[in-house]
DNA sequence: CGCCAGGTTGACACTTTTCAAGCCGCGTGG
DNA sequence: CCACGCGGCTTGAAAAGTGTCAACCTGGCG
């Protein structure tokens, strides 16, 4: 999901497993240390453990799986999806840098969906029994790991609303700018950027067969509200999307 | 929800607002201090305060005010609704004794979603502050907290499932199983009860229309899987329904 | 007693899926 | 270096599922 990135990530690419330091990072705004003071970051450096490389298609974890860590994206992007018994799956969101992953394993102490990276990605691990105990010392990170736990929860909401009571027109535009204001926060094109995933994990996601997806792209080109080129979306026509999001189409 | 109670829950019904003692509810084992020792359950007690009743379609709180506390149903039955900018909304949840609400609040300081009583309905304020505080010192108060909310990804997810990938007669039986599951573990019939919400409300949920729902069940009913009368429902076969869950009839 | 919200049912319309054919672009192996 | 194969994408035509609109019924409440 990184086309044209106006500021560049000055990420150090070392070979191996290299210990994190939130301190450092270019994403401890919108990632776990947001709100942090700076002491407060020091005893969170304490807890990120190595950053792990992961190759695109590669599982960080799998439904199932006992849960211990949380994640936290650092570069790359990353699907997770659930799947029923009978083997059809939902994707249930896609997560870029400075997002967390795994929360979902709390629960049960086993992770409740995949999440797959769709592309070569580095994600630093927070065993979860480490954060629990840091957390009783430094009110300040329990006070923001509730609001990252909550904020999945209104994300859910918003899925639930695009699944539940949007067409097929609606969603896509949703989902298109819903990643462009994504980007835009991490400091890459809002307008113009390449899709890490298959249109068949955007219908998943959306709800919808990828013939729909496809369909509707050509039909929002059609329109002048987009340039599409296999991965590559350029946005033509923002308020157009919107409109299109808030309904004032029929 | 309470059609066939098999256990009568003991609860007094003084006028106006009581203080309450998780210690002494038979809620304890479902609810938030699930998991605590006597001692943290005390802790608990302080920071739990009044019992505060609401009738039915009044709302607990509404998207847009102000967050400060999260609440457990003690007894009743509620509704979680978004709405989008264009009026069309989206019901995200029904909550039952012992359940959470709230918690999507945490993110923003503000109520994501409104929460409308079905019915005449009791609930338990829990202070945010308090609950922060006391987290800190008692760690499974905090170890639980985590869970419930973690839960509710969790569950979420399942909703997701359900809207992205299912046909309308898998929703609702899987609805209609969710249902059972859950009265049944609150001690009331599994195979009898009365619904508590409107067609419409189902079917906003499920993400289809009222007469679709409607249609359904007089569906399920002519193939003697369930019993009928207006908000009274009688599972007949309940193997029938999982197995329309399951998606083994197409 | 009458009203009205809530529910059921039918006929028809529309959106989205299904099935099918064909294209494109890219990586692999000859 | 080129040919091939294949995953991913596009597009069309027909089918299916669900929504829309409308009429009518029912039971509970004021």
């Amino acid at each position: 999901m990184t086309s044209e990135p106006q500021r560049q990530p000055a990420v150090p690419l070392d070979l191996g497993a290299l210990k994190t330091a939130c301190s450092n990072c270019n994403l401890r705004e919108i990632c776990l240390p947001a709100g942090l003071s700076h002491d407060e970051v020091d005893r969170l450096d304490e807890l990120v453990y190595v950053r792990k490389k992961l190759r695109r298609a590669e599982a960080l974890f799998r439904a199932g799986e006992k849960f211990d860590a949380i994640y936290a994206v650092r570069s790359g992007f990353f699907k997770t999806r659930v799947t029923t018994p009978d083997g059809r799956d939902q994707v249930t969101g896609f997560s870029m840098a400075g997002e967390i992953l795994g929360m979902d394993g709390i629960s049960h102490d086993k992770h409740n969906c995949d999440a797959i990276a769709l592309e070569d990605s580095e994600i630093c691990t927070i065993p979860y029994s480490h954060l629990e105990r840091i957390s009783l010392e430094v009110p300040s990170l329990q006070r923001h790991f509730h609001k990252v736990m909550s904020r999945e929860i209104v994300r859910e909401n918003s899925v639930m609303m695009l699944l539940g009571v949007m067409r097929a027109e609606e969603r896509l535009a949703a989902f298109l700018l819903n990643l462009s204001q994504r980007l835009n926060a991490r400091g890459y094109s809002p307008v113009e950027f390449n899709l890490r995933m298959t249109r068949e994990e955007i219908g998943s996601y959306l709800g919808m067969k990828l013939e729909t997806v496809s369909r509707l792209f050509s039909k929002f080109h059609a329109d002048g509200l987009i340039e599409v080129d296999q991965k590559y979306i350029g946005l033509r026509n923002i308020e157009g999307l919107r409109e299109i999001y808030a309904h004032h189409t029929k």
